[in-house]
Parts: structure tokens; C-alpha cells; sequence
DNA sequence: CTGAAAGCGCTTACAG
DNA sequence: CTGAAAGCGCTTACAG
């Protein structure tokens, strides 16, 4: 019984010869370990609680199933597992992960979705419930907790050097409204880029989206060649927002990548499935959910526990060179 | 200690009295019980697998998101979880559901992304591992197991009469390729609702799509104009190849709605996002879950374990009226 | 209706 | 390196 137990869990334990007989006999008698045994016994139930985001109608999440994919992977790399739970949003959504954490469904969350000020993040740090967040809270003081993010600025301004390295000279940003930290992060990627570069980065340039809708990228879009015609390229702050502008270039005669050079965010399924195909900036999903995985399951992390990724900018048909 | 397990477990078998006092100390002292030791001696997890869908590259699935909320939502609301996994396709995946299921990581499965002729589901039969579909595998045999599906028959011939309804006498249809079941039996739903309307509903108004993009929509939908200007109509058998439709008629500059309707199949976000927004038929997801955790946690289900349910067309900008 | 007892299937010190 | 024993925290017949 026990040497068996040894064999799966402390392998090195045994004699080679034992090892092997008893590992022989576990596949002879198709033996499984029981879980729930295990884990009443170490108190690990090796899996992680990821809440489910519900949208409100309209909001799309076009990356979500890559992120849970790769979430699971990584998990999975690591022996455990997700279990999806939903919970309200805020502050009012604490109680059941307190309570999915002391019933011992979970050992600890996977945060995302995160928002500007989001409260989870000191809730449960100040619960002792272990967790790590995809995504920062924009707040003045050291976030609570560990985290993980993709660098949003450096994105944006890896993508105005590449249309500006494309002979692009007037760069437009589409933006979302001004209270998001995520937002005013990408934003100074491409102000600061732009000013590196000699070019124009007046707020003029920069237009605010009241939704992330096709709809308002498009409006936005006209509203930016309307004040400034001169303008050959346009930074969205989503794939979304950048159809948006797409549709609206298609409607004054404009052709994409040719007179005005379009690049979106996240790199969604639909970059590739509009044509041209949009340029976009990738966040890199499996590495996110690697690292987020690790710092959750590594008792102490041998490296920082705030990691900032660096996207990548795919390059299509919207902003090829001719 | 089994008075507690009992006002927990099975409330009627105490005295009011005695109800009051134990729930009190329980909400006094904060106590949780211990799932883990619990589901060791019920030999119940009560967690249900589901095995993330790992797309090819360009695919969508826009409704993922909607689907996991509303199984979670539907799970929780019995007592469960969702567990996720990933999994090799195909029958090369089945060992993985098997593991889960003999180490007791999950009580059974919800399958979904069913594939015609899909082989998981007379493997897990054969295994007595519990299980329930969202979706048929289109064999001529009884389907093995449980199964829960939308009436993509029923649905396009609810958009068929929409249109008609509304004026339109010429209604073409975009199919993917036949070797689908699902796409042939939106098809038909089609073909058998024009017919008794006594509408046009030959083989060369519905035009297979290789793949589910926008570009394969929009060319299909040229095909389809440039063999027979006089359509009036277009039943798009998914949101994606709608929104190509939509695309070639404003490159024709063709309004959508006015000139010819549109229709898609699933109503994805984005169908509210462009502009004119998309009539399309919505999947009752909540429904669906509903249906799936009922069969899948029911010793014996009342209704039947094949489930055929309705969608509802979401009418909007693409086949208004006017 | 309530209390003492066994046991679910593991893991982990502890002897041999 | 291997074997007998305790115990993780519940649930569930079984007596009182």
C-alpha cells in the first residue's frame, strides 16, 4: 500500500527493481489513485478557481476561449485543473471565493478581467486566499499580491514604429474612455513613441470610444480624418475598434493598408477573418498563463512575482507596405 | 458532529429546535465542511468535466463564452462545478476523459463541439462513464447516450418565414461543406420552408462555403448575386458568413435590410455590433445548459434524455422591414 | 431525535 | 528499503 503510494508520489524512494515491480503491477491492475483521498489527506485539492466573466450584452471577450485554453494547459502541465465558478462583480462577488476556498473546492484563483481599481485583489490578500492576477488595478500603491500583465505601452509604441519604419508620418490612436488605467497605459505607448519620433502626438490625434463597438471605432475614425485628412495611420486600442475603422476607410473610398495603414489589439480570430487582415498586437496567452501558473503553484517563486510580458505586433494586410 | 452533518445534509430529520441551534453554531463558528472528505465517503465530487475546444487557426467560436457561463450558472445551481480539461480530438482524447473520470476527479462529462459521426460518444457509453451532448453526431443508428441539440431545421425555417413575412421572395442560403450533418440539417430547414411557401429552393440557391470566414461569405454571397441578381434574401447558416453577406452587398452598394435581407445563425456579439445590426437565431443557451446538468444529474430523468429545443430569431436591422 | 463508531482511500511519520 | 498504524473530515447505518 504504501509502497505503492511511494512509487507514485517518491519514486526515487525505491530500489529500481521494486519501482519497476510495483509500477508493472499499477498498470497490471489498472490502479487510479483516488483524489478526493488525496487531497483530504494533504489538504490540496490542486485545483484552481477562475471565475467566469459574464459581459454585458454586447461586450464581446473574442480571446477568451485562447486565454482558458492555455490556462488549462498550463495547469494541466502542473498536475491540476481549473474549475470555472461565477460570482457577482466588485467587492459583492467575495463571498464565494471565501467560501469555495474553505470548503476546499480550490487552493487559490486565477484573477482576470481585472479592472481599474479592481477590490479582489486586497479581499482576498487580506483573507490569506492565495491567488495571482492577470492584469494590474492601476493603483498608486504596490498592488496586493502577485500579477502578471502584458505591456500595454510597449506594444502600442512597437506598432508605431513599425508604421512609422512603413513611411507612415500621421499616426490617430482610437482610445477608450479616460478612466481605464489599461487604456491610458496604451495610450502613452504611442504618445511617447510618436514624440521619440518627431511626430504629431496632440491629444487631437487621440480619440476616446464611448464603447468597444465596430459602431464607434468607425465613428471615431471619421470623426479623426474629418479634423485631420492628412492622417495615414490609425493605432486602435482593440481588433474591435480597429473594424471599426476598417468599415469606415471602405466606406470613403479608402483602401486599408494602402492610404491609411490600421493595426488593432489583442490579435482576435477576426484579424485574420476580414480582409485585408488586420495587423494586430498579440498578447502572448500561453506565456501569460505559464507564468501565472507558476507564480500560483511555487511556493516561492525564484523570480519576481510582477511580471510584465512584452506582446508581439503581427503584420498583415492593414498595414503592409504596398 | 452528526447532528451538524445532518442540519446539513438532512434539515427535516431534526426538531425546529434543534435545527435553530445547530445552524446558529454553524454561522458562529464560520464552519465549512470539507469537500474533499465529503466526496471521499459519498464517492460524489460533484464536478463536471468539460474539455476545452482548441480551435485551428482563423476558427470562432463566439458564443463560448456565453455557453461556460451559462453551464456554470446551471451547475452551480445543483450543487456542482464545471472542471476544465484539455484533450487531444477525437477518440485519441478518451483516455484523458477516462482518467478524470477513475480517479475521481469528476462524476461525468458535458461534450460539446459533437463532430458528425463524433466517436466519444459510444467510447464513454461503453465505459458507463456518465455523460450528456449538446449535440448530435448524425448517425443513422440511435445516438449512444444522452443528448441535448437546437433545431437548426426549425430555426432557418423560422428566418425563411421572417423574410417572406416581410416581403422577400427570392432567398438564397450560405452552407458550409456537406460532409456536415448540422449544416445539412439547417439546409433543409431551408429548402422545406421555401418549398411550401412556394419559393425558389433549387440546388443553386445554396452555395457551400469552404470555411466559416467573412471572405468565404462575401465571395459566396458574390456568387450567389452574380448567378441570380433577382435574390432578395440571404440565410447566412452562421454569424461570420452574415457578416461577409454584409460585406459584399455594401461593396455593391446594395443597403442590407433594404435591398436584400440578411440572417445569420447563432446571434454572437457581433451581431449587435455592426451596422445594420444582424437578424439572427439565437441558441437558447440557458436553456441548453439547463437541460444538459438536468439529464447529466438526474438519476432518472422524468422527460427524455434526447432533447430537441427551439431558437428564437432575434430580428434586427439586416431584415427589417423597412 | 440524538450520540458513539466505522470507514471512505489515501499519505506519512514510525518501526522493523 | 519495506511493513503496520494513525488520521485527514466527513457520512451513514446503528444503538440508545
Amino acid at each position: 500500500m504504501q509502497t505503492v503510494s511511494n512509487a507514485l508520489n517518491a519514486p526515487h524512494r525505491l530500489r529500481p527493481d521494486t519501482l519497476q515491480r510495483v509500477t508493472r503491477s499499477i498498470e497490471l491492475l489498472n490502479y487510479r489513485p483516488n483524489r478526493n483521498a488525496r487531497s483530504l489527506r494533504t489538504s490540496a485539492v490542486e485545483l484552481i478557481g477562475y471565475c467566469v466573466p459574464s459581459w454585458p450584452h454586447g461586450q464581446v471577450h473574442l480571446v477568451m476561449d485562447q486565454f482558458l485554453h492555455a490556462l488549462c494547459t498550463s495547469a494541466e502541465s502542473s498536475g491540476r485543473h481549473i474549475l470555472l465558478f461565477t460570482a457577482p462583480v466588485g467587492v459583492e462577488g467575495m463571498p464565494v471565493y471565501e467560501d469555495l476556498h474553505a470548503r476546499r473546492l480550490v487552493d487559490g484563483f486565477v484573477l482576470s478581467q481585472t479592472e481599474t481599481h479592481d477590490p479582489r485583489h486586497a479581499w482576498l490578500k487580506e483573507q490569506q486566499i492565495p491567488f495571482v492576477s492577470f492584469g494590474r488595478v492601476w493603483e498608486e500603491s504596490t498592488q496586493p499580491g502577485p500579477w502578471v500583465d502584458v505591456d500595454g505601452a510597449g506594444g502600442c509604441a512597437t506598432a508605431v514604429q513599425h508604421l512609422y519604419d512603413t513611411g507612415r508620418r500621421r499616426i490617430g490612436f482610437l482610445s477608450w474612455p479616460q478612466t481605464s488605467g489599461l487604456a491610458e497605459n496604451r495610450l502613452s505607448g504611442w504618445r511617447a513613441r510618436c514624440g521619440e519620433l518627431g511626430l504629431p502626438n496632440h491629444d487631437e490625434l487621440a480619440v476616446r470610444c464611448r464603447a468597444d463597438t465596430i459602431d464607434e471605432g468607425a465613428r471615431s475614425t471619421a470623426e479623426l480624418l474629418d479634423a485631420d485628412p492628412a492622417i495615414d495611420a490609425i493605432v486602435a486600442i482593440s481588433d474591435i475598434l480597429a473594424l471599426g475603422a476598417l468599415r469606415e476607410l471602405g466606406r470613403r473610398g479608402l483602401v486599408a493598408g494602402v492610404d491609411v495603414a490600421v493595426t488593432g489589439f489583442d490579435d482576435s480570430p477576426l484579424a485574420s477573418v476580414v480582409s485585408p487582415a488586420l495587423t494586430s498586437i498579440r498578447q502572448p496567452m500561453d506565456e501569460i498563463a505559464g507564468e501565472l501558473i507558476d507564480i500560483l503553484t511555487t511556493p516561492d517563486p525564484k523570480g519576481p512575482t510582477e511580471r510584465l510580458l512584452q506582446p508581439e505586433l503581427v503584420v498583415r494586410g492593414s498595414s503592409a507596405p504596398g
